[in-house]
DNA sequence: ATACTTCTGTATCGATCGGTACGGATAATA
DNA sequence: TATTATCCGTACCGATCGATACAGAAGTAT
């Protein structure tokens, strides 16, 4: 993210490892065992760097992985944004569901989604991660909702649906995803289930059902 | 469950707290804050007894969890075994997923499903805990296709369904309503999901669809 | 009453947790 | 080259983790 040679004065002693590797492994070490099963012996080793640096870099661990989610979103999942991009409705709900399921289940990533993964791994619900997750949840559903709204005025839905309905039932699925990919589910099998779940996508635009 | 005058000798002194209301408590403690989450002081805590009768009677953390989990599926959970009587694989899935909506819901519960927060909320994979519940994924899973398979030999589903893609999708719609009910949402917006997926079960029976 | 068995409570174990103090090393500036 | 600011590595902090040793209390059996 940011340039190495930018900034003309960098007084003092330079870094030694590059920051944004550093916070790639972190995410990923996160991704796999959740928020409560990351120690800080866990990140260093998997980051290369010792934990003095860690905590000049970075802060303490809740502010690493605040860090991690972000890159998180803005990398691998950023099949979120792009699918709110598609043209149709339907093309929304499925480049969401098939983004999660490709992804949790991609050999060169941990398994599942580290949204999901880090919500049901801290604390209970009045840690403050636990509630930055579920503004998180609650922000993508209104996104969608918004997004499928629209789609209702542009009669690419049924003039009858509901968007938050549909919107919670897409975020649902991508959620149940996650959770199986995260126990050992096979790509092809959640492919499936998102076919499965399209049959239940009210059809509209050019071919209107009910 | 076990008498308390019942053995006739029950040499010793008899234990002083009920193990059953111990094992309840334990069991809603997992089921709120995870596997990781919880500590041996949290479970001595609600369970209303110190470190070592919790050790004499249950073993260690994690015997006491999978004990914990065996109350959650008999008791909390009955509705998935009661899911499966149901006369019709509709009645059959959405019995599952009301089941899980209501029940994640409940105010007298912790938000959420034991399962699904403990399978996420113990190590990495490698965990034996998480190991177990992946194993009881897969086995309700296979519980559900098999019960979706009869339905297809007895004209309750087309012809052509795939018991197991329904079997994963029901699943799958109910980890993601858990995994919404930890995170906050309410029962009406997940009863309403629960609508929405059923839009996507093949009509059967007396109605045949395609 | 005595012996024996099991439970309860205190007090503590070694290990690990997240987080830091501090001194030596390294580079840019002057 | 001297100064200054930052980084790296060791070694350690208090707190908490899961788990137990031990002694006294409370029962049954003889």
């Amino acid at each position: 993210m940011k340039a190495k040679k930018a900034s003309p004065a960098a007084l003092g002693r330079p870094r030694e490892f590059d920051a944004d590797a550093a916070l790639d492994a972190a995410m990923r070490v996160f991704w796999q065992k959740g928020y409560l099963g990351t120690s800080l012996s866990d990140l260093t080793e998997a980051m290369g760097i010792n934990r003095p640096s860690l905590y000049a870099a970075f802060g303490n661990k809740e502010s690493l992985f605040r860090k991690a989610l972000a890159r998180y979103s803005a990398g691998p999942a950023a099949y979120v944004s792009r699918a709110i991009d598609e043209p149709t409705a339907r093309g929304v709900a499925e480049r969401m569901m098939r983004g999660v399921a490709e992804l949790g289940t991609s050999s060169c990533n941990p398994a599942g989604c580290l949204w999901v993964h880090g919500t049901l791994s801290c604390g209970d619900t009045s840690d403050p991660v636990h509630k930055e997750l579920s503004a998180h949840r609650a922000s993508t559903i209104a996104t969608l909702r918004r997004r499928f709204a629209r789609a209702v005025g542009e009669g690419d839905l049924p003039a009858g649906s509901d968007p938050g309905a549909l919107a919670r039932f897409v975020a649902t699925v991508n959620f149940g995803l996650a959770v199986q990919a995260a126990t050992g589910a096979s790509r092809a099998e959640l492919l499936r289930v998102v076919d499965t779940a399209l049959d239940a996508w009210p059809a509209g635009g050019k071919a209107a059902r009910s």
